[in-house]
DNA sequence: TCCCCGATTACCT
DNA sequence: GGTAATCGGGGAT
C-alpha cells in the first residue's frame, strides 16, 4: 500500500486537516486545497449522504479509500469528495475551495464568470468546474491516476475549524465542527450558515 | 409513482 | 443581501 493510501484509510475527520495544502491534479488544472469538510458514515453523521446507509449514488463512499466521490448538487453544480476509511465504512472529505497552481489559463477559460483568480476554485462547485471534473469521474482512483492527489511534505500546523457550511439540521451545528480551512487564505469560500428550513 | 428539497452559484438591487 | 435557476435522490404514498 502506498503512503497516500495508508493516510486515506483513516476516518475523514482525521484525514481532512491533512488535505489542507494538498494538491489535487485534475484535467490540465491542479488546485492546492485550502478548505475542506469531513463527512462520516451510516448512523453517525446526520449531515452525510451516507447517513442512512448505501444507495446507488453513495456506493463509492462505501468503497475503498482514495477514490473520488462526485455528485450533482442543486441540479446544477458538481461537488467532489475524497473517500476515506477502509472499504465497507463510508466517510469522505468534501473539497470546498482551493488555489489554482497549475493550468491557470485553462481554469480561467472554464470559469468565465470569475473576476479574480482567487475565485476560480472558491466554492465546491467552482473547484470541480475549474478542475474539469465530470460525473463520470465518480469513483476515479486518485492513487493510480491520472487524477491524483499529492499530500504536502508537512501537514499544516495551523488551521481553522467550524461547523459545516450549507448543512441544515443537527449536522450543521457545533456538534460537528468538521469544516477545516487555512487561516487568512483568500481562496477560502465565505462562511454561510445553513439556510433556515422552509416552513409549510 | 410522486414530490420535496439539497454538502450552490450567479446575478440582481 | 436577496433570490431564481435546475434536477435527481430517496423517503413517502
Amino acid at each position: 500500500m502506498t503512503a497516500l493510501a495508508a493516510a486515506l484509510s483513516a476516518p475523514s475527520v482525521e484525514v481532512a486537516p491533512l488535505l489542507l495544502g494538498a494538491v489535487l491534479h485534475g484535467r490540465g488544472v491542479a488546485v492546492r486545497l485550502t478548505e475542506v469538510e469531513a463527512y462520516l458514515g451510516t448512523g453517525e453523521d446526520p449531515g452525510s449522504h451516507a447517513h442512512r446507509g448505501p444507495t446507488p449514488r453513495t456506493r463509492v463512499m462505501f468503497g475503498p479509500p482514495g477514490r473520488l466521490y462526485v455528485y450533482l448538487s442543486y441540479g446544477m453544480h458538481l461537488c467532489c469528495n475524497v473517500v476515506c476509511s477502509p472499504r465497507g465504512t463510508a466517510s469522505a472529505v468534501l473539497l470546498r475551495a482551493g488555489a489554482v497552481v497549475e493550468g491557470l489559463e485553462l481554469a480561467r477559460a472554464r470559469r468565465r464568470t470569475s473576476t479574480t483568480d482567487a475565485d476560480l476554485a472558491r466554492g465546491p462547485g467552482r473547484l470541480t468546474t475549474a478542475l474539469g471534473l465530470a460525473r463520470s469521474d465518480d469513483g476515479a482512483d486518485l492513487i493510480t491516476g491520472p487524477l491524483r492527489l499529492e499530500l504536502p511534505d508537512a501537514p499544516s500546523l495551523e488551521y481553522g475549524t467550524s461547523p459545516r457550511t450549507g448543512v441544515s439540521g443537527p449536522g450543521g451545528t457545533e456538534a460537528f465542527p468538521y469544516r477545516f480551512w487555512l487561516p487568512g487564505d483568500p481562496t477560502v469560500s465565505p462562511y454561510r450558515r445553513s439556510p433556515p428550513r422552509r416552513r409549510a
